[in-house]
DNA sequence: TTCCAGGGGTAGA
DNA sequence: TCTACCCATGGA
């Protein structure tokens, strides 16, 4: 048995606050990504191009910082992955100037300018983020979670690539009992794999029409999952509501009463291109003491 | 047992 | 575009 080789890594980029970053959003209790006790660490598995296994620990003092080991000691191009995708996962190449202008004018969201919040923690790569978003419709997030721990025990911990998904036999399926979302999964994993959707294209006009429609063909992608999918790669023109936001939005600017989805998502129409990213902080700006 | 959960597909109007 | 009905699973 070889000792895993130590790397260590520094990333340039925007003032973060990474605790809003991670807890903002619910993807860090989604394996394989998990947070330190002290909640100031992000870590998770990575397998690489190269086939290299990475465990990853990104933390944040005004630079993002990343400890790791590896199996085998990370060639150049294991490295340069590996910053990739931290930017990603950190959205680090996201501009939100705009946004932040947008919330000087509001008494909630003026703090969230001034930490310099408003990034939400995503995957690594688009594949793994529309799996888990299939995971969360119509059900409850214990059984979310469930699910997509099941996935990555498929890929002995990792997320399973969507080769390895595609190839999963019935039986291994079945095991992750997630019902009839099974079969969506399976289907979009093979057209990944085999070529015909290539979801990491996405990222480069996540506002187009070409876009939308290959997320809106995936099978178990409805109005919600595609908002939420869109909002995953940077684009928070539409909050994707579900049962969630709904009870959220009304019980905060409805007394708890009765209102439909048109009422509700008109209380962030001001916010233009932004509406998702208010929403959101607006919620955690109210909830949470570690943005003061 | 029934109902609901961070909904969606399909058929029919 | 809207509605009714069905869908697997886990927890309350």
């Amino acid at each position: 048995m070889t000792q895993p080789a130590r790397f260590r890594l520094s990333i340039k980029g925007p003032p973060i606050h990474l605790e809003s970053l991670l807890f903002g959003h619910g993807w860090i209790f989604l394996a394989p990504h998990r947070a330190s006790e002290n909640r100031d660490t992000l870590e998770r598995p990575l397998t690489l191009a190269s086939g290299n296994r990475v465990d990853l620990r990104v933390s944040y003092a005004s630079q993002v910082n990343v400890q790791g080991t590896s199996a085998r000691p990370l060639s150049s191009a294991d490295r340069s992955e590996v910053r990739r995708a931290c930017r990603t996962m950190l959205r680090l190449d996201e501009d939100l100037s705009e946004f932040h202008r947008l919330c000087a004018g509001d008494p909630v969201l003026r703090k969230v300018a001034r930490r310099s919040c408003g990034r939400l923690l995503r995957s690594p790569t688009v594949f793994e983020d529309v799996v888990k978003t299939i995971c969360t419709t119509n059900c409850s997030w214990g059984n979310t979670k469930l699910m997509v721990t099941r996935l990555c025990e498929l890929g002995d911990g990792h997320f399973p690539s969507p080769e390895a998904l595609a190839e999963c036999t019935a039986r291994q399926l079945k095991l992750l009992r997630a019902g009839y979302r099974a079969a969506y999964l399976a289907e979009f994993a093979q057209r990944v794999a085999s070529g015909t959707l290539d979801p990491e294209s996405w990222r480069a006009d996540p506002g187009g029409e070409n876009t939308l429609a290959e997320i809106r063909s995936i099978k178990g992608v409805g109005n919600y999952a595609a908002g939420h999918i869109l909002m995953l790669l940077g684009r928070y023109d539409t909050i994707p509501l579900d049962s969630e936001s709904r009870t959220w939005i009304r019980k905060t600017y409805f007394r708890g009463r009765k209102a439909s989805d048109k009422q509700l998502l008109a209380r962030y129409e001001p916010h233009g291109r932004w509406k998702f990213l208010a929403y959101k902080f607006d919620r955690i700006a109210r909830r949470e003491n570690y943005i003061n």
